[in-house]
This record gives structure tokens, C-alpha cells and sequence, in this order.
DNA sequence: GATGAATGAGTATTCATTCAT
DNA sequence: GATGAATGAATACTCATTCAT
């Protein structure tokens, strides 16, 4: 949430406008929303190469307006990894409530693996980054203390290995999206079976019972997989 | 195929090209080598994104001689590409002739992780392939046979959970080749940490006793992998 | 069709384009004129492998904007050329209401090798058309309807040989343009000696009278012609 | 022939070579005449945009012997043009043998318009020259003289009109050319038809009897001509 | 002499960003 | 505020010409 605050500017809590911080217009508001699900749109659709008069034609708005609201296309992509940082605390915040601590763990697993399968452009940023670094950095800060605790709890319990530690779990995420993106045509889904793999090597002195879900590829699915890149050239 | 007579060269032990395509002249050949090995830098350190002005730049040629050995650049990336393929498909027999089935199977997945890990470039070509799709395929289908092979020995042995299938091994790779692009800056060898992880989930039955090896990212690590991403701008 | 509208421009006395295509800026409108203007001074003179950044500096705008207004070289060659045609057609539709048929059907042949005689890159579009085949071909389906109204007309006023047919006109105007190109820098109107010639020769059962207009070129005109190709380079 | 001797160099005339004018080698000859060959085949069929190394790949040589035989392109593309212009001169000389004025005027002007029609890359010197200037300028010199003397003899016999000068016959040439280009995809002999056309307009106080020849275009035909531009862009 | 490899200036086109309306 | 027009640096690729083998 704070995360947010400083990500989008003019809010309330704004830091520099001394002003009576001027939340800016109704309209206004509208259309910052308006652009950034067009960005999100059309950034998972396309990726991060998609233009930001793309953006702009699909938010039914002219590229000015876009940067008026954001300074430039860094600002817009950082705003967009920051609300689905703020998805995944949440979640994080979820799986601590639920009683059980490792259903609590790989629940948030999952439902984070969801999200960042579901987006390409999220996972663009995370993989190669050259946006956002920062503001990448702020929100991990944002998630890291909820990981660690579920993570701890976990452990407590005795339900998860003790080597495990906090920082694997956004790599873990990070590598379950890689294999989303990689299948992503073909078998968005094909992340849970990896997802179950790991979970099956997080467990204690535990005997590989689960089985796993999905279904592997299949040779030609392999074929189709790489036949189907969208990127504009890269 | 003479395509790929250009793009594997013609090396007497080229594998594939067979048709005596008669072997460049001394020079050439060197030269070709010289851009390969600087496009394998470039692309490695800034991504495919990197220009092919760069590449001649770095091999010390003129464009126009990267653009006589390879006719676009797609064609280079793809040369690049079959290359390290080829390296795989050679880890996955050495890997055959091991007498140990699992110690066979855990070796080429290290070995061959351990070459994607070593190349960014090869990374993006998996991940975001809009290049050299159909190369992708072809080298896959060389590839597929042996790992099959691999697999299904392992499993025959009873050292290898049942329900894994040949083509998860791709997958398996590609997923350690995410968390070695996300940790590259910092911590380039924080992959095996993974591999030891994902290797325990593969032994059927098996209480967890893998002691992983390398220290997971600490939180400070963590945020400078992402303040290290190098790419030009996606 | 939309296409036509942005090659045309949406002027109100457009023609073709009715569809209310929002009708640009002012200052767009001003642009898009200046850089037709520009276009067809810089290929006049040039011809039609001058640049597209030659255009824009010529009309004093930046490449981008003339990229704005036509999407690639062949469109902007073709709303050229589609303005020329325009000025054809309109000219064959007086020729007429030119009561007398010889007279209707010479003038507008008059008229059309002034316009073509005047425009090199117009002829080289018809000449060597790389560019705009399909506008060629559309703008001549306009063309030759009228024409043929006006060499019937002339037929059956017995003021035109028999043979003459429609599409013979065209080619006409094409070889006075040939003349026109190749005496272009030394006697711009020598092709008025050309058409005098064969308009003899439309007459029917006619005793040559006319008295050929434009002397001539002299043997050293021929050789200046040859010196001031100003071609760039093929 | 003394033009040719100009252009390409050094033959026993050569002239300023004075080491007893080496008459090139043997093989060295048989090069520079497939090179030329090779180049009127791939001018002709490509137009004058097709590359030096189209032109030795056709010759069956590398691009080094050609630019042994031939400084430049332009010098290539000269000594074609000035082969051409002395096939011409040979076809007025023997028109000058002809009893007939009249049939050695006509058949001059129909064997001239003959090799026009048939070669596209002399089109494109005759209309578009950049190259081979002077050496065109030489070469005319050369045909003038012959060309106005075939004219004059036909005017003294009364043949022709009296306003028929020497250098229109170029001029026809050349536009009859144009025609031949326009069409040369569809009817590459449609130019017969408006010589014929030329030759009635050129008989003096004479009534139109000629039948003309090649029936004209028709409306699809000369869509299909614009279609058919091979030109690599212009 | 012949070859074909190397060169690099030149061309069409894209897109983040600025600014006049 | 909103709009979309203008900008121009950047990029992939071509081809005439030179030069090492």
C-alpha cells in the first residue's frame, strides 16, 4: 500500500506537494486507472516492447495523457509491478491468517505463481529488468517481512525443510514463472506441476507421495511452445 | 540445410553437414569465429537486444562482414544458439555412458544448467524466442531422443519418480536458467542451490537429506540483483 | 479505401473520400501539404530515389512527421501520384465539354503531357513502378472511361482514325514523357514537337499540314541532354 | 568501333598504353566478354539497380574480376551501352545500303526500336543515365552523322517531310522505348504499333493508309503491365 | 591474375518523448 | 487538462568498392 503511495505520486500522502495535496481530479483519477489496465493489457499481451501509443490507443486516450500521468514508460510499467506487488502482499497477508502453516505456505506460493504466470509483462520485468529496479527493490522490502514469517511458521511446525530460506521463495516464484512463460501458449497451466515437484522437495524427511498435476508436455506441445513467442523482436 | 551448413559451419566433425560445403577460406573462417565468439559476449552481457554493430565492433570487423557470414541477424542468433545446443546434446551422451543411471541424469541436468546459466543471450533466445524458432525445434528433436533415454534408464533403475517425463528435463532447465538470470549479477552460481532442490523432489520415495548447496540470496543480495539488470531498454 | 483517404487527404472536394475522416489538425493539414509539395519538388529533381529525410528537410519538417502522415515511401509515392492522376482525370472531363471532338481529344492529350512532362518522378512511377502498382492501376480505371468517351466521340466525328483505341492514349502520353525526360534540362518543351507529329498521324485520311512546333534539338542540345541526367545513382 | 576501342581499354588502338599495347591474355579477354555478356543479361532482366555481384555471379567469375576488367560500375555499364551503340551504327550503315530511302529510313527506325525494346537496363541509361554520360555523348557522334544522312537522302527522294531532323530519329527511338518499357511484360512488341503510327505522320502530303500493326492494349493488359515492374525499388 | 572476404557509408523505418493546439 | 502532431536518435540491412590470399 505505502509502496503505492510513493509509486503514483499525488496522493494524499504525497511527501513533497505541501499544497493541501490535491488528490487530483475525479477525471484524472479515472484515466490514470483507464491507462494503467490498458498498460497491463496490453504489457501482458505483448510485452514490455509494446509502445506506449499502444497503450495510450487502448486506454482510448492520447499519448499525452499518458505522460502526464507518468513521467515516462519506465514510470508506467514500475506503477504496474507495484499494484501487483501489493496483490502479493496481500496474498502473503491472506496465507497468514489461515490456520494451517503449510497450507498457509503453499497457498501464497500458488496464488503468486497465478499471478506472475498470468502476465507477461511482470515477468519480463523481473527477468530482465532494466525498469523498475528500484521501486522493485522497495516492494520486495514490502514483501520479504510477511515471506519471512510465513516461511518461519512453517518451519516452527515442522512442515517445511529448515534450509529453506525467505529469499527462495520470490525465486522460486521467479522460476515457475519462467516455466509459465515458456509454455504459455500452449499449456498455461503446465506451472502447477512444477509447482507440486517443489512443494515435494520442501516437505522434511517426507516420502515423495504427491502426484503431480498436469499433465508434463508433450513432444509436439514443446514444438508449439516455441512456435508461439509474441515478442515484437526482443 | 545449407542454412545450417552456415550456421553450424563446416567443421569436419559439424555433425550434421556432411556436403563438403567447401570450407571457407583460412580468414573467413576465423573471422566467422571471432563474431561468433563476440556475439556470444555481447549478446551474453547485453542481452539480444545488443546490436549487430556492437557485435562487429566487439569481434574487431566491419558490419558488413558479420552481415556476409550471417545473413541477418536472427541468423546469428540461431548460430549462436545451435552451437550451445549442440554442447547439450554431447553433455546428454557423455552423460549416457555414465554407469550410474541417476549419477547420468544429475550430471547432464547440472551440466547443462550450468551452460544456460553461463549465457544470457541463450536465456532470452528460451524465454522470449522470437528468433530462431524453427532452429529451436530442430535442435530440440536432436536433443529429446537421448534425454529420453536418460530418463527412462533412471527410472528403470528405480532411481527416478515414475511420473517424470522426458520433456519435463527442458523445463527443468529452463526454470534454473530464470533463477540464474535473476541472480547473474550477484550470485551466479545460485542455480544449484535449486538444482539440489528440484533433485530431491525427483528420487522416488525418498526422505529429503540433500543438504543444499549454496546459501540462499540474503535480503541485501536481493535487492542488488535487481539494480544489475543490463538490459538496453527490452 | 481508408487508405485512399489518407493518400488523398480528406479534403471536401476530395472525390473518393467521403466517409467524414476527421479531417486532420490545422497544422497537420499544413504539414501533410508542405510535405507533398516538398515530396514532389525533391523527386522532380531528383527523382525517386531521393530520401525520405531529403523530403522532410525540404519541407522543413523531421523524418517522424512524414512518417506520421504516410506510413512508408511507397504510400507517400502514391498520394503523389494519385494527385496527379486526379489532375488527369480532371482534365479530361473539360476536354469534354470541349464542343469540338479533335479539339477535346487533342487538348486534353496536350494537357496530360504537360503535367507529365513536368514531373520526373511521375514518370518514373510509370515507367519503372516498383511503387504504387495497385493506386496506378486504380487511378487508371478512373482515367479510361473518360478517355474513351473522348476518342469515340472524336471517332464518330470522323475527326480520328478508326484504329485508335482508348488505351492507346496512355501510351501515348507515356512516350511524349519518355521525350520529355530525355530533353528535360535542355528544351523542357520539346515534346510539343513529338505530339504535333503524331496527332498527324490520328488524323484520318489526312494530308499532312501541320507545321511541327518546337524546332529540333541540335546535334549539341542532344549532348548537353545526356550531361544533365541528375539521377543519384541508378 | 572506335568507340568501342575508347571504352574498354587496352587493345592494340588503346593509345596511351605504350609497352607495345598488350592485348590482354587470352583468358583475360574471355573474361572481360563474359562479363559483359553477363551483365547485359542481368541489366537487362533486373535493371540497372541489380548488383555488381549479381553480375559476376552470372559471369561466373568473382567481383574482383570484374572490377579488374572495369574500374567501375559506371565504366561496366558504358562499355555495354557503346557495345549497343555500335550494333546501332552497323544497322544505319546497312540501311544506308538499302536502295529504297524510304525502306532505309523505316527499316533503320524499326531495327534500332528492336534493341531498345530488348534491353531494359539501356532503357534505363537512355532515360535515367547517371551513368555513361560522355561516353552516350561519344557514342551519338558516332550515329549522327550516319542517322542524317539516311534522313536527307529520304527527304530528297520525298519521302519524308521536310521538317524531319536528324536528331528527332533518337528522340523516336527513345519514345518508342518507353512504350516497350511500359508493356514489356505483356506485349513487348506493342512499340510496332506506334511506329507505325510515327512512319505515317513522317510520309510528307500523305493520306493514312497504314494499317497499324499489334492491335492495341487492352484495358487488362494494361493493368496487368503495372503489375508486372520488376524493378528491386527504384 | 583471379578470388571472394572485408569495409562502412547510406537507407528505410520505429518509437520514446516533447510541445503546440 | 487532454490531445495528437512533431521530433530525431537509433537500428537492421545493402552494396559499391578495396584488398589480402
Amino acid at each position: 500500500m505505502s509502496s503505492t503511495a510513493a509509486g503514483t505520486g499525488p496522493q494524499p500522502a504525497g511527501g513533497t506537494a505541501a499544497h493541501a495535496a490535491r488528490p487530483l481530479r475525479r477525471d484524472a483519477e479515472r484515466n490514470r486507472l483507464r491507462i494503467l489496465r490498458a498498460a497491463s493489457e496490453v504489457f501482458t499481451e505483448r510485452g514490455l516492447q509494446a509502445t506506449l501509443d499502444d497503450v495510450a490507443e487502448c486506454a482510448g486516450v492520447g499519448v499525452g495523457t499518458v505522460y502526464r500521468r507518468f513521467p515516462d514508460k519506465e514510470a508506467l510499467v514500475e506503477a504496474l509491478f507495484t499494484e501487483r506487488l501489493d496483490t502479493l502482499v496481500g496474498f502473503a497477508e491472506q496465507a497468514l491468517a489461515e490456520p494451517d502453516p503449510w497450507v498457509g505456505l503453499a497457498t501464497f506460493l500458488e496464488q503468486a505463481a497465478s499471478v506472475i504466470a498470468g502476465d507477461r509483462g511482470l515477468r519480463q520485468i523481473l527477468m530482465f529488468a532494466t525498469y523498475g529496479r528500484d521501486r522493485v527493490a522497495q516492494a520486495r522490502a514490502c514483501l520479504l517481512p510477511v515471506v519471512t514469517r510465513l516461511v518461519r511458521r512453517a518451519q516452527e511446525a515442522g512442515d517445511v525443510r529448515a534450509d529453506l530460506r525467505p529469499t527462495d521463495v520470490p525465486l522460486i516464484e521467479f522460476m515457475l514463472g519462467a516455466a509459465a512463460e515458456y509454455a504459455s501458449q500452449v499449456r498455461p497451466e503446465i506451472w502447477r506441476r512444477y509447482l507440486a515437484l517443489i512443494l515435494d522437495a520442501l516437505r522434511p524427511g517426507h516420502t515423495v507421495a504427491t502426484v503431480l498435476p498436469e499433465p508434463a508436455l508433450s513432444p509436439d506441445e514443446m514444438v508449439q511452445a516455441m512456435r508461439s513467442g509474441t515478442l515484437g523482436r526482443s
